[in-house]
DNA sequence: CTGAAAGCGCTTACAG
DNA sequence: CTGAAAGCGCTTACAG
């Protein structure tokens, strides 16, 4: 089928091109009642939509965005994904996604392309390996806005969690139902991921207010694959802690399997609380308490902030860190 | 910052726009080894990156599909957008993901949103509910693939699951179990969704090749706020059944619930199978036997057949039901 | 081997 | 109130 395109129209109307972008665009101060009506009517007739490519040329806005996250496996990036189409769509927006996998190789090349295709702004979870690039973009003012991570030296509005906030909840909830030794479990530390960073950070600072001393032996971190033997140690130790706070969804699951296999009753002989609030957790046996980050709002927090940004460019008001706050949802783990 | 272009890098290298075009698209055949050079290099000097919006319009291909999911928090779409993003990268397409949430007026809008963006092709979650608009897709020769719904008398490719086997190999091991009293619960029937209609349909078939008779009592659907009274219906019946297959994860997220609140040992009181992996699936207590959908062949599957539409859009080869094979996943809930 | 020109499908001053 | 013309940033025959 031939496409058929705004010259068609105007020729089927038997008025010009300009006529027809005006009636398309909404601009009818000046025309005849007539004339729109005809325009109107060939439109109809011949079944046209305009080609947005062609307008967004001219008029450089695609109203697109595009969204790179590490993994849309993860629930909270998916969460937060929905809520960025939403307010997106909103406003006939549409939203192109992207896994970097914390990989600033691919973090990189998605960067490009998307600048490549024009997308008006960038809502990312920052890999933090690709500072020259982040750098470029704020000298260009190209619109962007973080997630999650906190990327030093880098003047972009990041919306993320107040982490620390989340990790003294659990802890004062521990401590509140008689526990003193406690101890947190977290995914590698190396990179320097800021919900890591700062949970532990938190976890230890909370722990001095309660005016108890932090046993470096309970903050374990590494690889998933590892944490069965990890977790291991973490029990066999002389003085094997009473609660396990899990930084989040993944180390808790890891966490599960453990105290699965080996029977360890929950809570009595250990009690559990995970950040991030998994799908199960009310029906788990017993029903995990949980501390729930709030996702949606979040992600819409981000896309509006990109939408605000994309809309006077100029206005480069000062950057921030957008906190969200954590919500203990208190179930039977603990 | 101003937009440097082809115009730019031309008078940078002191050569044309159009030989600078054909340095970009690799046409090396006629270019003296300077030119190149130089080129690159201005390339470089200026940072230039080619507007591939600009590109599209002419060359009438914008390396972008989409993709309309019912809901991208579903864990099926989610990881079936993850197989589609990864063939689709692997190829330098992107890919715009929209929800219709099972709303036909928002699959609507998307479908055509989406061709006015002139985006090579769409793989959709069809609704089933735009039978014009689905029949114009064809006429129109626009590439489309559908996922997990088969809409009847519409010439489309469709990628879903062998319904009727995952049932069967449900039921199969139930009765192998010594179980004969065996229901099924499922979501709203009444839209004729080709994975609900046909599972239950297997289920019928499989217990009649069994010789066991169907109870229609056995059968129960309904919304999923209904479901814990539905639940309770069908466990209180005169003859309870002693083993359940839940239709989705959202229909075996409820069963659990039930089963917990009313302290129900499963596989002791109650057996159940779940079609759906979930995630939660090997830690539950007792670890529940699922029946896999293989969700990431089956979008890397729809993403291949759709890219090759895209590259020969004549061949319109008849259309086909791609099915796939679900695996059972034996654990101990039944 | 390289350049001038036309064109992709729109929008937007500007003239009338 | 409406149309002719230029232009958005590329690509692509075609000429030389």
């Amino acid at each position: 089928m031939k496409k058929i395109t705004i010259a068609d129209v105007a020729q089927h109307a038997g008025v010009s091109k300009s006529t027809v972008s005006q009636y398309l665009n909404e601009r009818f101060d000046y025309m005849g009642e007539q004339t729109k009506r005809r325009v109107e009517e060939a439109i109809k007739e011949l079944g046209y939509s305009p080609n947005i490519i062609a307008r967004s040329l001219k008029q450089k806005s695609t109203t697109t965005i595009g969204v790179i996250v590490a993994n849309i496996l993860h629930v909270f990036s998916t969460q937060v994904i929905r809520a960025i189409e939403d307010v997106c769509n909103e406003k006939n927006y549409h939203v192109i996604v992207c896994n970097a996998d914390d990989n600033p190789v691919k973090e990189k090349k998605y960067i490009e392309m998307l600048r490549a295709k024009q997308v008006d702004g960038i809502i990312a979870f920052p890999t933090g390996g690709n500072v020259a690039l982040y750098q470029r973009l704020v000298a260009d003012h190209y619109p962007v806005v973080f997630m999650d991570r906190l990327i030093p030296d880098i003047a972009i509005d990041t919306v993320l969690l107040d982490n620390a906030k989340a990790a003294t909840l659990a802890v004062d909830t521990f401590i509140k139902r008689g526990h003193q030794k406690i101890a947190i479990l977290s995914p590698p530390l190396q990179a320097g991921v800021t919900p890591r960073v700062e949970r532990i950070d938190g976890y230890r600072k909370a722990l001095q207010k309660q005016a108890l001393s932090v046993n470096e032996q309970y903050i374990v971190s590494g690889e998933i694959e590892d944490m069965q033997v990890l977790v291991h140690q973490l029990f066999t130790l002389p003085e094997a802690p009473t609660a396990i706070l899990a930084l989040n969804d993944r180390v808790l699951y890891e966490l599960l399997t453990y105290t699965r296999s080996n029977q360890l009753r929950i809570p009595e002989d250990i009690a559990l609380i995970g950040i991030d609030d998994v799908s199960f957790a009310s029906i788990y046996s017993p029903a995990l308490t949980t501390i729930a980050q709030p996702a949606f709002e979040m992600g819409e927090k981000a896309a509006i902030l990109l939408l605000e940004k994309i809309h006077d460019k100029e206005h480069s008001n000062q950057v921030e860190a957008h906190r969200f706050e954590p919500r203990l949802i208190m179930r039977e783990s603990c």
